[in-house]
DNA sequence: ATACAATTGTGAAATTAATCACGACGTTTA
DNA sequence: TAAACGTCGTGATTAATTTCACAATTGTAT
């Protein structure tokens, strides 16, 4: 589809990107150089215009960028106008704080349904957000959820992704330590807290930063 | 330090590797192969091997590695055995759940105390850990925190990590979505939730994978 | 013993990403 | 209007990472 050219680092950059230049409308800034985006979001303005570049010229020499257009076509890019429905499983400690927060801020994506095995949490509501059994997957999903978050125990994270699979789930970020396996036209996120946290510790320990680096 | 050749890519999966060599001690196994170790964290078998082989020769050729040599040296590797001292930062809904789950298995990060500026919140414990207020960072802090987990509103997050670099810590596990300026010798690692998901749901639409990718 | 099967470790190639560095061109100023 | 300046877009280069593919070596079976 669409622009298959366009690296995966820069389109994981591009939210950042959109972000930011949304703060800086807000701010009443019309326009904004590569240099100045540069230090905002730290990545190198190189990096920045080869980004921006990958989607036309979308600068003007000598001026920079026009903040209102490069939003525009980034909102279009994006797709920030239809929104993607998401369902969450597990609505434990970590899927609790991500119903409360649910993403609604300058975005495309809504967790609509939650789910659990705990009959306590059951019927009700957090952040707007249903919360229905376990059991009820299969007969809530209606097919127009398009992504799944995976906040269960690690051992439940393969049988729920095999029925999140088969009931039209195409992505699903899984903060779960297990690796999952999916049919290969699913797309899989980890984002495994625990390794972010011990990668972070080893790079002090053994990498240490000068002063100038 | 050590050994500066490590690529940093390599360094990240690292835990995984650890975390995985593990349950296979536990499952009573004694010996694992490159391919086997694949299907399990999904990472290329070649990959795996030059992983290991940054370190020297680790595993016998014909037979694979031994799950308990191998668990050793990277407990070793990884620092198991010595403690890093964390201290978090907003006990907010994130934070909150971070707390309660605290990093503990297999790990060597302990978070020893947060910080919250709700006076609601101040002086109970969540899962062992005392909240203080952030006014007493300075004085609470002692010394041995090297790592902070900012899990605050955005717009406090510059000015904590001020005062945290101010007093000794090396490393910032950077939750909010705001892009901190540290000195050069400082380490932060960003984690930005909403960009992960608007990631994964902008490669859906534009990079959809074939049944056979 | 010997043959067979399995699996490592690694040069080399391929891929992906980041950075340099500069010509071209628009803006601003006087 | 012209000169000075700022900034983009990008070819070329460099760096980082992944993957291929195979000789060497070891374990296992007969
Ligand atoms: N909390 C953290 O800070 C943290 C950090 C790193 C990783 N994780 C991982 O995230 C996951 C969730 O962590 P948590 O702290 O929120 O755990 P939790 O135990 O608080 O929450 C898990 C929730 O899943 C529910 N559940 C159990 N089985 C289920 C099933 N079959 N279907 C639906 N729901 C089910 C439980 O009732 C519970 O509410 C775990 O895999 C954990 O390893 C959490
Ligand atoms: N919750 C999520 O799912 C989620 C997802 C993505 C990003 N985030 C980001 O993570 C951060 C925390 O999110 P949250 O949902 O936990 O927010 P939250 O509002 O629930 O928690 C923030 C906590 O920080 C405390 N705080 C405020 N100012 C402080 C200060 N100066 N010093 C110390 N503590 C202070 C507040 O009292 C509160 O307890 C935010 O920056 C948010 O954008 C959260």
């Amino acid at each position: 589809m669409d622009q298959n050219k366009i690296p995966q680092a820069t389109a994981k950059r591009l939210p950042l990107y959109y972000r930011f230049l949304n703060n800086l409308q807000h701010q009443g800034k019309t326009r904004v150089s590569s240099k100045e985006l540069s230090e905002a979001v730290k990545v190198d303005s190189a990096t920045i215009r080869r980004d921006f570049s990958y989607f036309g010229a979308l600068g003007k020499k000598g001026y920079g960028y026009n903040v209102e257009y490069l939003l525009g076509f980034f909102r279009k890019t994006l797709d920030q106008d239809e929104t993607t429905e998401v369902a969450l499983i597990g609505v434990g400690n970590l899927g609790t704080a991500f119903l409360h927060y649910n993403f609604t801020k300058n975005n495309n994506t809504k967790i609509v349904m939650a789910f659990d095995a705990n009959p306590q949490r059951i019927g009700d509501e957090i952040g707007g957000v249903p919360i229905y059994h376990i059991d009820e997957l299969e007969e809530k999903m209606n097919g127009n959820v398009r992504v799944g978050i995976l906040t269960v125990p690690s051992k439940e994270a393969q049988g729920i992704t095999t029925r999140l699979v088969e009931h039209g789930v195409e992505g699903i970020l899984n903060f779960t330590p297990a690796r999952i396996t999916v049919p290969s036209h699913i797309r899989v996120h980890h984002i495994d807290l625990a390794v972010e946290l011990q990668a972070l510790v080893y790079f002090l320990k053994h990498y240490p930063l000068s002063k100038s680096e």
